[in-house]
DNA sequence: GTAAGATACTCTCATGTGAGACTAAATTCA
DNA sequence: TGAATTTAGTCTCACATGAGAGTATCTTAC
């Protein structure tokens, strides 16, 4: 554990490679889950999963919160709004930016999914106790809130 | 904490969206140090320092390490060769998989970019305590033996 | 109130990635 | 040994992504 910080890099240790690895691996195996199951790509289920845990938003909130392109968020939501399973309505405030929510199908496709997500999770984190959860989300994000400052 | 299984998801203790917002934006930060200063694309890095820590490999076991597909490792040696940053040499046991592994200037290289990373890294976990950090690790890697097993 | 700048979003274009065909080499099995 | 199968790596193609231009709208400053 002792490491020499001029002429050693441990990759298992190291967050950057590490992270990106293990977050990879995840989000492939999860993703089969809605991906043939719903046919949603990894953006339109981010959209989804963001619109329903926080109500409507613009595309840009989108962005910001799930830290995606704009170009991205563009496409997923034109495809969104031609399978109706989100909506746009005129935004008073800005009439650029539209309000985004999930239509009642989009409601009913999250319905669907929530439930296999949260499944899926108990799975991943079975070896885990419950206090060693706690710790590791609350590590997290104390590494988002550093990784935010430098932003 | 007590969330309700069926119906409720809570994007910032979901692993597979949280960690996959984290290991981004910590790979876009990190990337920056040496994309520029020292003209490498992600998975070029990757390999440099896989080599770098587990010495002569061959081209799919890096793609097994760094959970890379194969064109985008056959594409970054093919450059690393012509920078003559790695070597390949021929692998008695198999002739269509030879051996890499770095050459003086890619180790060079890799000196150069090592102590930029570690203080990088002491910057990202200065909020965390030794033992956090410890602990943190430890939690990734089982999360990382469960993923395999699935596999 | 109007000009200058900023912002939200869409679209085009260049690029990197991954799926799958292909080749050469290794392994398996009869 | 030889035929069939598997494996390592390259190449081609289709596609998703992100950078940047363009448009409409909003904000700021005078």
């Amino acid at each position: 554990m002792t490491t020499d910080n001029q002429t050693t890099l441990d990759l298992k240790q190291f967050l950057p490679y590490s992270l990106t690895n293990i977050a990879m691996q995840m989000s492939e195996q999860f993703s089969e889950l809605y991906q043939q199951q719903f046919d949603l790509t990894v953006p339109q289920w981010r959209i989804i999963a963001n619109l329903a845990q926080y109500g409507e938003r613009t595309a840009k909130e989108l962005c910001d919160m799930a830290r995606m392109d704009k170009s991205t968020v563009s496409r997923a939501v034109k495809s969104l709004l031609t399978r109706n399973l989100i909506t746009a309505k005129e935004n008073p405030k800005d009439k650029r930016a539209s309000l985004l929510s999930l239509s009642v199908e989009g409601n009913r496709l999250h319905e669907q999914i929530v439930p296999l997500a949260n499944e899926w999770q108990a799975g991943l984190v079975s070896d885990l106790d419950r206090q060693e959860l706690k710790q590791f989300i609350s590590t997290l994000s104390k590494l988002s809130n550093h990784l935010n400052k430098n932003v």
